[in-house]
DNA sequence: AAATAATATTACTTTCGAGTATTATTGGGG
DNA sequence: CCCCAATAATACTCGAAAGTAATATTATTT
């Protein structure tokens, strides 16, 4: 087997990392059994067997990237819980930020995003952490007051994130609108609904 | 090449029908590369090269798996356009026994549901076709007043085929809940939003 | 600048599964 | 009951890509 353990001087790193990068690249693209290690490696100007100088394995590198991925969504998600003690008419505001912030992370990292959201055969657990976050911070929101008390907010959380997935896939990474636009109206979609008694 | 055209007896026409079948599962549980034809092909009691009796290509048969769900999936969308001149309280239930259709139509093709919605690289190209469908029910539900005016139903036909996906995959196909009750609470969600102000 | 560690290459093995050629068996219509 | 098409099996080929062995080159340290 590789002994991509030991250590490293300044060359390897930079390899290392170019590496990463044109990984990141090619298994967004290509989904992970098209992607080729060959293929990767070249883009940085090295031969196949020089992969393995690096990494254990196409599945090492993989898991690297999922990691990555979810470890920095965590982060953000963790962020955005909101405080106590936060005026009602501010609240529509600071979840139009978190949602904001999100969505800049996606389109900052479309390739990553797309790997752990869409290629990953983790993706469906990724969601689920994500989804768990989400839960507890609307539970806090809803026993503060700022929600209505009859709605099962494990619910919401799955449908905030599965509209944040198909919206991140059709309409952001696209390219078609912006993270501000979008968290706009997803908030006021979820706040207000659709009924026209709604109508302000 | 293979000649999977010519006529078939009532041997051929089970063989295909169990194979088929067999597919359907595979391909759910493996996605399409782990997919082995071997492995589909023995599950019915044959061995690997009669599937060419049958079948072009592996791609064939997925191909044949998708245009199945999708077509399915079409006429069921198209069913629930609502007719003209609904009354206003009709309208949550009209369109919770749509969604509950196409909930129960999911549940009872699981694996051909998966294949549709989460492993075919098509599943974007279906998505947005179902999105298209939605779009043009809403709009018409919208201009005959049911909905506030000031809301973007493109946005919102995204939003609820985000929602349909990921409630599917993490709430219905697990078994978790049924599509009554999840149709119930997605139009509760849509139509009255979190909003402590529309609290019943 | 010699020694040694790190980085890379060329040339290989291996594995695995799709697809084919050829031959055998079955079963239903005359 | 016999023939021919339909169905199936055995025994292959072929290609692609992952991963390895052995060796050469470059960078670094003392």
């Amino acid at each position: 087997m590789a002994r991509p353990g030991r250590r490293m001087g300044a060359v390897g790193e930079k390899s290392r990392e170019l590496i990463i990068t044109a990984a990141t690249r090619e298994f967004s693209q290509h989904g992970y059994h098209k992607a080729k290690i060959s293929s990767i490696v070249s883009k940085v100007g090295l031969t196949q067997p020089s992969f393995y100088l690096y990494f254990e394995s196409k599945e090492a590198i993989f898991k690297e990237l999922e990691n990555l991925f979810q470890s920095r969504l965590q982060d953000l998600t963790k962020k955005s819980r909101l405080g106590v003690g936060i005026h009602f008419n501010e609240l529509s505001t600071r979840i139009r930020e978190s949602l904001k912030n999100i969505f800049e992370f996606f389109l900052e990292n479309k390739d990553l995003t797309r790997i752990g959201l869409f290629i990953s055969p983790e993706s469906k657990q990724i969601k689920e952490k994500f989804t768990i976050q989400i839960t507890e911070n609307l539970l806090a929101e809803q026993s503060a007051g700022y929600f209505r008390s009859n709605v099962d907010m494990a619910f919401v959380a799955e449908s905030l994130v599965g509209v944040i997935m198909q919206i991140t896939e059709s309409l952001l990474l696209s390219g078609q609108k912006d993270p501000e636009n979008l968290a706009a109206q997803i908030v006021d979609l979820f706040l207000y609904g659709l009924s026209s008694s709604s109508e302000k």
